[in-house]
DNA sequence: TTGTTGGTCAACAATCATTGTTGATAAAGT
DNA sequence: ACTTTATCAACAATGATTGTTGACCAACAA
């Protein structure tokens, strides 16, 4: 997506208003490839804006998709994940934590092949790698440390 | 997945009961490779059995995802999909309509580049493709003839 | 065949992520 | 300054899925 400055100069020429609280929306997804929930973007938010509203920062979060800024992405974790790096990508996803991370890898091989189309006129791919994260993985290690421990004491 | 029959004896093997409900959705599942939603396996299976109840159907469902029998699958169409095969496969699914059906082609170039791990451990790959299947294409095709007949009539 | 166990049903409430509604207030852009 | 639109709070509603209850009945083992 576009820098805070950038998406300012959008939504005035499409006739939107910019708020604060949309700014403070703005910098909280201003290079952040955290893929955030909105309830995070929510929370982010708040930090420094104690009264804005759930309600307000979906609404914005949906201008912004619309306008092709952002991506939602559907990753199987529960809820919906907002990416602001919007060129052809892939996913690394924890399915520990859920944690979303881009892969910016060339997959040139990426084709259906003719005999499995079945009808299909195929747009785009996308692929998603799941397994689990330096985090979760470091954390299930000393968990089984840990139970080891109490099934010896 | 296994036939009904092979899963009737998974089922008692487990010390699971195999009611009529669970074999109607046994019947309903094999050989289905048309990923149904759980409403879609529940619409089939009241069809020659009015009285099953959706609750049932859901209840079924977990406890064969739970055996490996089949996969639950997200992909992002608004509602989980099953998936009897268990193999490694791939998915071509209609932006359309949501349609989904399965791809078996091997891709062997389907590793992270180690540059771009960023910590984590993957343990699978999935790809999607996403485009608009057969039905849906001839349809959108004679809705824009219409959409043409309508503007200059 | 009978008893125990567990499955099923209906009806309903609850969950979670997300969107809609209302009416009042405030602030943005001309 | 005036018009328009955003925002807020509070709440209801959505759709997919799971939990709850209590009554009933059938599967399976003895």
């Amino acid at each position: 997506m576009q820098t805070p400055a950038e998406l300012t100069e959008l939504f005035r020429d499409r006739g939107l208003k910019v708020t604060p609280q949309r700014q403070r929306i703005f910098e909280v997804l201003h290079g952040n490839g955290a893929h955030p929930t909105a309830e995070a973007v929510y929370d982010a938010a708040r930090a420094t804006m104690p009264t804005i509203s759930l309600k307000t920062v979906y609404q914005t979060l949906n201008d912004l998709a619309g306008m092709g800024e952002i991506q939602l992405l559907d990753l199987g974790t529960g809820s919906g994940r907002f990416d602001p790096n919007v060129s052809a990508h892939h996913h690394l996803v924890c399915t520990s934590c859920g944690k979303v991370r881009d892969l910016h890898a060339r997959y040139p091989e990426l084709r259906v092949p003719h005999a499995q189309r079945q009808g299909f006129t195929v747009g785009s791919a996308e692929i998603v790698f799941r397994g689990v994260c330096d985090d979760c993985g470091t954390k299930q290690a000393s968990d089984e440390r840990a139970n080891r421990r109490r099934a010896h004491g």
